[in-house]
Formats: structure tokens, sequence, C-alpha cells
DNA sequence: CTGGTTGCAAACACTTTGCATGTCG
DNA sequence: CGACATGCAAAGTGTTTGCAACCAG
């Protein structure tokens, strides 16, 4: 299903929600279909990496102001349509949410040069059950996060100056 | 392992490092063991739920300067003393880790109250190999977090505006 | 026409940092 | 004594919000 992006060095998800079914979803929700609206879900549908705020603005060239992203990103979480992304460094990202219950995924970030990369499959849902039945919660998700080193970041630890102390 | 807290609502860690190996390590690591740094390392001892740089800070009374906390957590992050804890709010919390691979866990978040308690177990580590082995990542671990909606939430929920303020 | 939406700027919250002073080892 | 640690304040980011102008439905 994924094919890999040798420019960045991530993985382009091919299967990416049409913009009419996005903008079908909005109408839905008595959102209006603004340019601004329309353009960020555009960026979005187009990087399958996880996106900053300002990332979205920056390649929206300037079509909206940065508060206009943070407004409408968080519209688009409310309404189900992005997903919420950290890889530990305080700053948000976000990914359009798939159809539904399809394509569950998460990310293996590399702790050297921050590139993520979409991994498919998860545990079995029974897991969850399972470990969270006891405490009584209900409508019970997860998020999960992978994090290493690229192999890209390895063979630059090893080759250059061997000042690398191995890390328990 | 675990004994719930009537007080906070949370579950406390009953196995907690000793305050005397934690201040070992750090003589290791040719870091000295000052007043401050003992008080955040014994309040982190006392709070199994990942605390804030501020909570840290509040708890200790004044006993040093916020700055201070920030930079001693940072200090002991890169030691592998404490773990960061992400819930989705855009806050780094912290806790302690405990001694070396043993103790892996994870947390359960309510996405009502923010509660945060500690759930056991985690996935074969066949499962992280497997689902990273073909990137080439190296050194690969993961981060979990579970959420969903807590008894207390649920039943506030159901029961509308029912009164049951019972001081979380 | 009307309420949701946007731009702009100010306000906020969290985190980092420069510098002089203080203190552990 | 020397190097690391701290307090204080200022500066950096990421994020939210008030308000008037604007625009999709």
């Amino acid at each position: 299903m994924n094919r890999p992006c040798t420019e960045h060095g991530h993985v382009h998800r091919l299967i990416q929600p049409a913009l009419t079914d996005l903008t079908e979803k909005l109408r839905a929700g008595d959102r209006k279909i603004t340019g601004p609206r329309q353009s960020i879900l555009n960026v979005l549908r187009q990087h399958a990496s996880p996106l900053t705020n300002r990332e979205i603005h920056t390649l929206l060239a300037d079509e909206c102001d940065l508060a206009t992203v943070y407004r409408n990103i968080h519209t688009l979480l409310k309404m189900g349509l992005v997903n919420r992304v950290d890889i530990g460094d305080g700053t948000a990202r976000w990914e359009l949410m798939a159809d539904a219950a399809d394509h569950h995924h998460h990310h293996l970030v590399c702790t050297g040069c921050q590139a993520i990369v979409e991994v498919e499959g998860c545990f079995p849902v029974d897991f969850e059950q399972q470990l969270t039945r006891r405490h009584g919660f209900s409508q019970v998700t997860h998020r999960l996060e992978f994090f290493g080193l690229c192999p890209k970041c390895q063979a630059q630890a090893t080759g250059a100056a061997a000042t690398e102390p191995e890390r328990a």
C-alpha cells in the first residue's frame, strides 16, 4: 500500500481520502467550505507524514493566517477529520484521519533526524480490552509511536568520529 | 504491585527507586547532589502519576526556582533517570524511570478528567522488532498511551445534570 | 442577510537562556 | 578553589483569543 519516497525518505500513503469526501463531511457538520479550509485539507492529503501547524502554514505559502490554520485544525480535530501525533518535542503534528476505522497505523520516528515513517499493523484489540477492562474505562483508544535510529543516522553515527558511547 | 490512593484517586507505585540509588547515579554522572535536585527526586518518588514541571515546582513549595526544575528535569532526562510522558495536551510530564529494563509500563488517561492510571504489561518485543525490522531502524523503543473515559466521568456523562460533585 | 470565518495583533502558556552569584566536591 | 548549579529576569516558541471586517450558504 505504501511507496518509499526517495526525496523525503519517508513513506507516502497512496490511499488518501478524496477532497470531495472531506468537504462533504464538513458540509454535514454545518461547516463552510472556505478557501483556507480546502487548502489545508489538500496540504494534508499530499503529506502522509504528520505536519505541524507552522509547516502547514508555510506549505500554504501564506494563503491564510497562521491563526486560521490553528483554528481550522482544531475544528477538523473536533470533527474527527484529523489525528494528533506527538513525537515528543512538544509540538503537535497532524495527519488526515483515514476513513473511519480502517487504515489504523502508527509511526516510527528517528531520534536522530526526526524523520517519520508510517508503519502498518498494531497489536490485537483483545490486548487493549484486556489491559483496560479492569480499570473500568470505556471508549478506549490508544496512541503508539516507535522511536529509533534510521539507517542514515546509523551510518552517520558509526562513520563519523567514533564518539558514540553505547547507550542502554 | 499497585495500590489505589484514595486521596488522589490514582495508583501509587510501591516499588520506587531508593533515593540513595538515585543520588548514586547522579554521582556517577559527575553531577552534584544539591538540595533542589534531591527534592525533585523525592517529589517524583512520591507520585507515580507523571507530573508537569509546574506541578513539581508547586509541590516543592518554592524550594527552588521553576527554571531550576526545568534544568534538572532535562539533566535527569539525559541521564536516563526520568521518562517523558505526553498525554496530548502539549505539556510534558515526567515520571521516575524504574530500574533499568524492568517495570516497563504505560498509562491510561481519562479524556474527561485527565486522570492518569498506570497500566502493567505490554505487547511482546517480537512485535516491535517485526514491525520495525523492515525499516532498518536500530535501538527501537516505543511510547504507548491509552485514552478513555474513567468510571467517574462515565457516570457523570450518563447521569447528565444529575448532581454528582463528589470532590474528585 | 446572518452566522460562521478570517486577519491582525495581543495575550497566554510552556520552555529555554544569559548572567551574576552561590555552593558542592 | 574551580566547575557546576541556582535565582532572576528576559527572551523564544507554540497556541489561543478579542474584535472588526468578510464571505459562504
